[in-house]
RNA sequence: GCUUCCAUAGUUCAACGGAUAGAACGUGGGUUUCCUAAACCUAAAAUCUGGGUUCGAUUCCCAGUGGAAGUACCA
């Protein structure tokens, strides 16, 4: 049990004992001590003055003397208006560390039998371009989240929903046939989502070229001219021969997305994300359709004059919801819907979570209803796990002005400048040459990882091409450094060392401030599921690192001359070292053994 | 217009309703005969405005201001 569950529990005895309050344990939390104040943990007793009819700091005096007296862990305490400070004795955090360096995974719950099914869904691109910065957050932000459920003891299924079908497709396929003169990436040298995605760009050019001389030749807005574009219509015949099943097209259509899918597996590679299960699109949408039509019999939707298929949500407080469109083709909503039908044939899901940015947190309320609504009980349940957008320095991304920030680019440049970096005197001086590469590219990943990480996920982040790739502070390889470091002193002891009995070591104030933050590891992971945040895991393990910094240069642990002090700061720093890793891991991140 | 989200040092981020609001970067000043100085120490610097709830509000509620997103045949 962890020191502020004992505390807790020893608290509510008191309160029960003392002034007969039943007060539940959970409902005490105790924190950790301001550093400017004596103790390890504080527990507020403003809470309990109603029972005691006592003043703060009687009431926190009687509760300290009982703590005292009837709970082992406790020292003494202090009082400081309605604040009771506790010091916990110092051999029972060597105990702590004890304990903790047994568990062979700290931290981390196991999966049993009757663990919970949780399906994350992440990435979810589409095939007309390669991913951009926006889908980096998505994709870190998914797989750590899956990573973090796992550890807090549930089944994790990692999904992604490919949008593989849909005008934008045809957008790119139009161009590639009419500019393309047979280009593939083989010839081009190209990763094939780029080819491809250079291909929907060229159409928007030249579509915007046509608009505007349709514009000029007739006197009309554009707004007017964009309906005589004759690509658009092209583009628009070529999909309705794709839902029909034309051949032609359908093998182009597989041949071009082929392409893409070799370039995104690329790209998820090296990011280090993975999926247990792919879905795509053009296998889900009919079953949509399907469930929706059934809906309409059933006489939860309704259609309209022009064919179109409606859902009524004002009862709900929300608008009326286009299902299907009049032509009875689906909208994105009708395949979302198909979507989760298929998923839960599939696996019996719990819950099912939703990585997808804020812009879209309409269409999750929407689809929660209309999930209930068409017969699926876990609909209300659905968690849209919403993240808010990345901007950059100058202002939004946006694609057509090409100040779009592309995932391969992106982490090309970050290894080049951990590579850069390095090349400073010192740098990476311990680490093979075979090994330099890997290194490398641990701290530029790890720095774009972390920095992006480290932020709430709800809130909308800046992204700092300059800042993130600055290696000092509060960043992902500071952290890799610390756990370098530590790896090189153990290196360097001696075995004997870490066979040292340490039982009976008193820990000083630095150790214990060390030892109370590994005890709030578990917390941290528990409180990290609790409310789906990787940012809390980032914040914990960077608080350590620091103070793990502080207390190495505060002391020496190899020249020690004190063989048991020596053993102790030895398990003390193989057990922050372990944390900072498992941490890491949680957030997809991995920790170099030299830098 | 309506709906939702956000607002904290110069900047980027923290703070279950708890003590004098923490960090990081940047700025100023320092530390290396010593296990990795990509480190450490130190100084200056902030809760958008107005109400309410209570022992106590950055946090919860209401109003306003500012910013972002969505708003029905895009995904």
């Amino acid at each position: 049990m962890s020191i502020d569950k004992i505390i807790a529990e020893s608290t509510a005895q008191a309160v029960l004992a003392l002034y007969g309050l039943e007060v539940s344990a959970d409902s005490i939390v105790p924190q950790t001590t301001k550093k400017e104040f004596e103790g390890n943990l504080t527990v507020v007793v403003f809470p309990f003055l109603k029972a005691s009819h006592k003043r703060p700091e009687e009431t926190a005096q009687e509760i300290g003397d009982y703590l005292v007296a009837n709970c082992e862990a406790v020292e003494k305490y202090n009082v400081i208006k309605g604040f009771l400070n506790i010091t916990i004795k110092p051999s029972f955090w060597t105990s702590v560390l004890l304990h903790m360096t047994q568990e062979e995974n700290y931290g981390i719950k196991p999966v049993t039998d009757d663990s919970k099914l949780v399906m994350v869904e992440y990435s979810s691109p589409n095939t007309n371009k390669p991913l951009h910065l926006g889908h980096v957050r998505n994709n870190l932000l998914g797989y750590s989240l899956a990573k973090i459920l796992e550890a807090n003891g549930n089944k994790v299924v990692k999904t992604n929903i490919v949008n593989d079908r849909g005008i934008h497709i045809c957008k790119s396929m139009l161009a590639w046939l009419k500019w393309g003169e047979g280009a593939t990436p083989e010839s081009t040298g190209k990763k094939g989502d780029h080819l491809i995605g250079d291909y929907y760009v060229l159409f928007d050019k030249h579509y915007k070229a046509e608009v505007k001389q349709i514009a000029a030749e007739q006197g009309i807005s554009e707004e007017e001219a964009e309906k005589q574009s004759t690509l658009m219509q092209e583009a628009r015949e070529m999909l309705k021969k794709w839902e029909a099943g034309d051949p032609e097209v359908r093998a182009l259509w597989r041949k071009m997305n082929e392409w893409v899918y070799a370039g995104f597996d690329e790209t998820y590679k090296r990011m280090g994300v993975s999926f247990d299960k792919i879905y795509y699109e053009s296998e889900t949408y009919l079953e949509g359709k399907e469930k929706v039509l059934e809906g309409l019999e059933k006489g939860v939707f309704y259609r309209k004059e022009d064919g179109s298929v409606w859902a009524d949500l004002t009862p709900d407080g929300l608008d009326h919801k286009l299902l299907l469109r009049s032509d009875g083709t689906s909208v994105y909503m009708t395949q979302d819907i198909g979507t989760a039908k298929l998923r839960y044939q599939d696996y019996p899901i719990d819950q099912m979570i939703y990585v997808v940015g804020n812009e879209q947190n309409y269409h999750f309320q929407v689809l929660a209803l209309l999930l209930d609504k068409v017969g699926f009980k876990w609909g209300k349940d659905l968690i849209h796990f919403s993240y808010g957008m990345v901007e950059l320095p100058n202002g939004k991304m946006k694609s057509r002005e090409g100040t779009v920030v592309d995932a391969d680019e992106l982490m090309d440049e970050m290894i080049d400048t951990a590579r850069a970096m390095s090349n400073e005197p010192g740098r990476l001086a311990g680490v093979p040459d075979e090994e330099k590469e890997d290194v490398l590219r641990m701290i530029g990943l790890g720095a774009l990882k972390y920095f992006i990480l480290k932020v709430d996920p709800r809130k909308n982040m800046l992204f700092n091409p300059q800042e993130s790739i600055d290696f000092n502070g509060n960043t992902g390889p500071f952290i890799q450094y610390t756990y370098a470091r530590i790896q090189s002193v153990l290196r360097k002891s001696d075995a004997a060392d870490m066979q040292t009995d340490i039982a009976a070591y008193e820990p000083n104030e630095k150790e214990v401030e060390l030892l109370q933050r590994l005890a709030d590891f578990a917390g941290v992971v528990t409180e990290a599921g609790k409310s789906y945040s990787p940012a809390i895991i980032a914040n914990y393990v960077f608080e350590l690192a620091k103070a793990y910094n502080q207390f190495y240069h505060d002391c020496s642990i190899l020249k020690e001359e004190n063989a048991v002090t020596r053993a102790f700061r030895l398990q003390l720093s193989q057990m922050v070292a372990k944390v900072l890793k498992s941490g890491f891991a949680l957030l997809g991140i991995e920790m170099p053994s030299r830098m």
